[in-house]
DNA sequence: CTCGTTCTTGGACAGCGTTACATGATCTCT
DNA sequence: AGAGATCATGTAACGCTGTCCAAGAACGAG
């Protein structure tokens, strides 16, 4: 009556409709109209479901193509694409971040960012640090623009601003009036994107002045 | 008997020696031979007490004094700072993950960046844009290194590794070889957070070829 | 001594993941 | 067709978590 597959599917529909902490054994069960044990039997542990729930949801992700003229503008349209598509499903990225599972729900998108890095002649050694330089800098914006949906209140709590007041004198007053106010993330995302990737992959080899 | 500075050291204490997992409300009044109420008198919620915990070890944290001759090089320093005491206090720093609170943790010394880069410099929005480029970066780095010590079998699950078979056949052998195998995690982040720091605080106007 | 505030406690509640065990359903083999 | 194994589900419990309530202990001020 329940399969694996239909089990995922729910909890999948669960985590996106009401968030990550709405995933529980007992929470599934019932949106099932099922006993917790059904779930153990078919899937396994808890960690088995979430491993399970974010590899089916990151393979779902990867049928995106992938748009760009050079190989370099792919590598960058793949990172976009793993930043802009984790931010619309931000639950299943928040459910993965907390299970550690952040490369397990990318896995495809960044086997295409290899691929799309081998045909920009980065091959080998090269290929692998280049890859997790790219993600790691992808998830680092990606925590940082979760965290900002929060509740008001922890944001007070976790964002720089707190106190602009005198224990940071010798501080620029603009520069303090700016760090009190979010920044543009995807903005700011872009351009060190960009700068990342440029120091992997250069522009166009014949705009470089030293050639 | 129990002050909330006694609590918060014991805090502390619990998480750096057995890991952030054991920090429970139960667990830390053992610690103090003390009912679990009176942690919650004396510091509040749990929220409020890894908050409170995140924060005093942050303040710590900063203590380190910041090197470097030029502006630049001190704020590559500062970066270099989040990472290696965020590394080496890394269940804190999982405790803060955790929590969404890792901003809270470097605190101090992203003000401390803040203040290299406005001699730098780099002023107002810029600082603050700047400022959040290179902790997300840092952040980015921080996950990936907590993830890497972890049971190996999570980490079978989660690397990109697994299965090198047919299903990605369009990739190099000796870029999937590399894949298998864990990247030099330390070195990727030298080599990017430079780039990084590069495009916002360019490293000598003198060198660069279109002046 | 007594009142009021500060501090501490024991005991409960609801929720979590997980498991041992019993039960029913389904299929297979003789 | 009937016996037995395998699959699938349900019941009930264990130990753990954070949290709160009402009641008591300590203690300084009047």
């Amino acid at each position: 009556m329940a399969t694996g597959d239909e089990i995922l599917d729910r909890a999948l529909a669960l985590v996106e409709a009401e968030g990550a902490e709405a995933l529980t054994m007992r929470r599934l069960a019932g949106e099932l109209g099922v006993a917790t044990t059904t779930i153990y039997w078919h899937v396994g542990n808890r960690d088995d479901l979430v491993t399970a729930v974010v590899r089916r949801h990151g393979e779902q992700m990867a049928r995106t193509p992938v748009n760009g003229d050079t190989a370099r503008d792919r590598v960058l349209d793949v990172a976009r694409l793993i930043w802009r598509t984790s931010l619309e499903h931000r639950e299943v990225t928040r459910l993965a971040a907390a299970h550690g599972a952040s490369t397990l729900q990318a896995r495809e998108l960044e086997l295409a960012m290899a691929r799309e890095l081998q045909t920009a002649g980065v091959v080998g050694t090269a290929a692998r640090d280049a890859m997790r330089a790219i993600t790691a800098c992808v998830g680092g914006f990606l925590v940082a623009a979760l965290r900002t949906d929060q509740t008001p209140e922890a944001l007070r709590r976790t964002t720089v601003l707190a106190d602009l007041s005198a224990d940071d004198g010798d501080l620029d007053p603009t520069t303090r009036e700016a760090l009190a106010e979010p920044a543009d993330l995807p903005a700011v995302f872009e351009s060190t994107l960009q700068a990342v990737v440029e120091s992997i992959v250069p522009a166009d080899l014949s705009a470089n002045a030293y050639l």
